[in-house]
DNA sequence: TATTGTTATACTCTATAACTATA
DNA sequence: TATAGTTATAGAGTATAACAATA
């Protein structure tokens, strides 16, 4: 990991902004990545000056789910979100930092928890909810309605089938 | 961040299996970073056991790019793949330390390095290329070449526009 | 002064493995 | 035994802030 003197060969740095994403910017999991970071960047800056301020896309994300499935269980929550029980429990446990959510015992099964917001979940919830569609439209401003609907659509599918693929090779070679 | 006794109104778990994700499956951010993700997971998965298992798709993207733009300064890799001079250091000493990076100093400017592929840097970008085809297949299977092309579309239409309102939130209110 | 790179530090999101309590 | 949750730990990827070296 040292750096090396510089052989006649390697005198070549390019002009000042001349270097190209090229092929990788044909790569859709590539694309994916990139516009997903720039969803959270934007949504983390339009939100800075509100009551949400550093409510995260995943944590926003929690409260929209809690809130149409009130009493859902920790394990339900996780296959939800497609995330471990561990990471779930993590983000759970920040939210109930925050003042967001709660959880009561069930009565019919002693191990599991139902979540549901607090009183100032439910205000962050209607917070998120106001502010959602100008993100959204801010983002999407290039695409027509119809390349909208084609879009989450393609997004869907390749979800699903990422999914099975990912569960089959999963399976292949458990270690 | 106390968990409560279960007063009447909370005793309403839902039966099991039965929560949806609902309007957060109709977020567009939503399905980019669990289509993302899957990407991610497909791609650890699926070079698992070949030689170039652990390389992340960040990882295997920046071979790519400085495969195609060689001698490229650390700087110019940050603007392309939109992060950090922070971020991007220790994404390079990371591909250092794994030896698949060489830098070399620039003598026109002995403030910058030039990023090169290292002899196994190379071979680790051939077997990259090698195994990309198929992973894309895997995640695209079920879209048309016409939905193929129309996605990777919309994606570059998301990325710049919200790189452009990205910029300007930032510089509107900076501290 | 501006740019390139470095360091220190911190945070989100994610995982695996080993564990406890309950069913 | 199986399931719900917990803890310990690790790691990728990201950022901000302060700094050194060079231009």
């Amino acid at each position: 990991m040292t750096d090396t003197p510089v052989p006649a060969e390697h005198d070549d740095a390019l002009p000042q902004g001349e270097a190209e994403i090229g092929e990788l910017g044909r790569q859709t999991g590539y694309l994916l990545r990139r516009a997903s970071m720039t969803y959270t960047t934007h949504w983390m800056l339009s939100t800075r000056a509100t009551s949400i301020a550093g409510l995260t896309p995943v944590q926003a994300g929690m409260l929209i789910l809690i809130e149409e499935n009130p009493g859902l269980t920790q394990i339900e929550l996780a296959r939800l979100l497609n995330v471990e029980g561990s990471t779930l429990w993590a983000l759970v446990a920040k939210l109930r930092e925050m003042g967001l959510v709660q959880r009561y015992r069930q009565p019919g099964d002693r191990r599991a928890f139902a979540l549901h917001l607090t009183k100032q979940g439910k205000r962050a919830l209607v917070q998120t909810t106001a502010l959602l569609a100008d993100h959204q439209e801010a983002l999407l401003q290039r695409l027509t309605p119809d390349q909208r609907a084609q879009l989450n659509q393609s997004l869907k599918l390749i979800i699903a089938a990422g999914e099975v693929e990912n569960q089959r090779l999963a399976e292949m070679a458990p270690q």
